[in-house]
RNA sequence: CGCGGGAUGGAGCAGCCAGGUAGCUCGUCAGGCUCAUAACCUGAAGGUCGUAGGUUCAAAUCCUACUCCCGCAA
């Protein structure tokens, strides 16, 4: 029996991008979402203008309408109309209290990209490359109130390669969170659907990610350095201070970076021939790509032409 | 109009506050040294100092507007 067939009524619950291919399979393949609800428009970018989510863009130009309640429970009376049998959440970004769990009449899943219980919470994704873990994945699951901490029901696991960066594993697992939503849907309507309990001793939790958690602390071995840089890209970015003179500058620092088996002081520099390396806590790190502050992004050879750093800290 | 930084030969920067011959580290080209070299030495080419106005005897430098880039913030 497909899932198609039965027709189930579908809410869509996302703001983030990676839930795009989600919403895009169940546009394809249906069962076609009743509606989206996603977080309000907010300020972005440089000139803080008000800006719709990208998957907000997608359903209005696919006609399916949109729901952009300040509190998704503000939104129950008119979520509880459309009488939905399943609830899709995938980076909404808000928590879902009981008004809204109690909702369908099957069930309120949610994609995680993570292999739960391990790395519940926002930052997922950078959990597993700066773990250096071999491979990661989507868990498809029964929302709890407990945030990520309900009944898995299917997941999909891919692996994380050598040079792997948050952005690039992001998108890999936007389209395995596809594949897990197709499936799992699958599985509800033949009543082959697990509910497999997450073991609490394993689990383990990340909060969200802010600005200065990109601060490199190069008194950490350089193995850890390398692959938080990865982790870290493209949000929410490394960076170190760079010692100019008397002052301090702020230097993002991209991948990729090559750990170097080097006897340097944690943030001393050792720069010849172009090349700008860095002392860790054990080893050090070769910089390939930096970007000053007010500078664009360049070669740590441009970055020693014009700059004289004479350490990080 | 959220806050702030920036635009100077091919690259990265200094010079601007206290206007008066355009500089540094590289790159490029030519020559030299060397068994040889991404190393070293010598020399050369290359810039309407983001755009448009204004002030001034004189503007990269002061004033105004505009364009583009970037950081913070989201």
């Amino acid at each position: 029996m497909s899932i198609q067939s039965l027709n189930p009524r579908i809410v869509f619950i996302a703001t983030g991008d990676i839930a795009l291919p989600s919403f895009r399979i169940l546009l394809e393949n249906g069962p076609r979402p009743l509606a989206l609800v996603t977080q309000p428009d907010k300020p972005v970018g440089r000139h803080q203008i008000l800006s719709p989510s990208a998957i907000k863009t997608e359903a209005l130009a696919a006609g399916i309408p949109v729901l952009q309640p300040e509190k998704i429970g503000d939104a129950a009376a008119q979520l509880a109309e459309l009488s939905p049998d399943i609830l899709v959440v995938m980076a909404y970004g808000q928590i879902l209290r009981d008004n809204i769990l109690t909702l369908p009449s099957k069930a309120i899943i949610n994609l995680h990209a993570s292999l739960l219980p391990r790395y519940r919470g926002a930052a997922c994704i950078q959990a597993a490359i700066d773990a250096g873990d071999a491979e990661t994945g989507v868990t498809s699951m029964h929302v709890v109130r407990e945030l990520d901490a309900g009944d898995m029901i299917f997941k999909k696991s891919i692996p994380i390669t050598a040079n792997e960066t948050g952005g690039t594993l992001h998108d890999r697992l936007a389209d395995l969170a596809a594949e897990v939503l197709d499936e799992t849907l699958g599985r509800l309507a033949d009543g082959t659907a697990l509910r497999i309990q997450q073991d609490a001793a394993q689990s383990s939790y990340i909060p969200k990610l802010e600005r200065d958690d990109g601060r490199l602390d190069w008194t950490q071995p350089a193995v850890a350095l390398e692959r938080r840089i990865r982790a870290y890209d493209p949000w929410p970015g490394t960076f170190t201070m760079a010692i100019e003179g008397a002052g301090e500058k702020r230097l993002k620092i991209h991948p990729p970076t090559k750990v170097m088996d080097a006897d340097l002081a944690p943030g001393k520099i050792l720069s010849d021939g172009g090349r700008l390396m860095v002392g860790c806590g054990s080893g050090a790190l070769l910089l390939t790509s930096v970007q000053p502050e007010s500078g664009r992004r360049m070669s740590a050879a441009d970055y020693l032409r014009g700059r004289n750093p004479t350490g990080f800290c």
